[in-house]
DNA sequence: CATCTATTTCGAGAATTTTCGAAATAGTAT
DNA sequence: ATACTATTTCGAAAATTCTCGAAATAGATG
């Protein structure tokens, strides 16, 4: 996985009204949803729907599949894990990787 | 974790020199690496790396503390755990799934 | 206090994203 | 072919992001 390809991933995701509409798709699983369905459920207009849509289906996030005259979304599973491995896969590659205590905000 | 919270994560690791940035300091683990460092390393103005960072900081992917005039940059690996986890926890919640039946917050 | 290094803030221009209505297209059925 | 539903493309306005140089600030040291 390149860098450049994650961040478009990444970037994809990053904006609520997508983040929401890939959610959807990912809790649909293997059944997917029709884009009628989310752009009611996500209460944009379709024009706008199907312009973050294709930006999700660019980056192999989503995949699209016709039903006579409706398209079925789907997420694609492989790729969100190729992307979550790219973010966890180096943890402290260049130092000695303790525990990673947290001195988070808490 | 609420999924403005996750989109504004995501975002902010959705842009290329960013994701860059973050995951120098991914690599870098418990060590950290100072804001020069980082500046010499990406090839980019000050002031933009500062920018970078300031965005990566205001979602919690990274701290800073100061040494002297120094100030050391760290991944905070607690948040991208989570932001993984917001990503692949309802995998399949609303469709016949296999294992993953543990949701009762929705 | 003067000065040096490290980093941020300010201000602004260029590029990109987000949004939506109107019009166009894909597919089905009559 | 006509009509109907589902979805995309086009065009354009508003908002946001990205970038950098110049000036300001934080902390250490002479």
């Amino acid at each position: 996985m390149k860098l450049e390809q994650a961040a478009k991933q990444l970037e994809a995701l990053g904006n609520p009204k997508r983040l929401n509409l890939y959610r959807t798709l990912v809790r649909a699983g293997e059944a997917g949803r029709p884009v009628g369905y989310l752009q009611e459920t996500l209460g944009i207009a379709p024009s706008t729907l199907s312009h973050h849509l294709h930006r999700l289906i660019l980056t192999g996030l989503v995949t699209q599949e016709r039903q006579a005259t409706t398209l079925i979304c789907r997420a694609n599973y492989p790729v969100m894990d190729d992307l979550l491995g790219f973010l966890a896969d180096e943890c402290c590659a260049d130092a000695a990787c303790g525990p990673a205590v947290g001195e988070a905000a808490a």
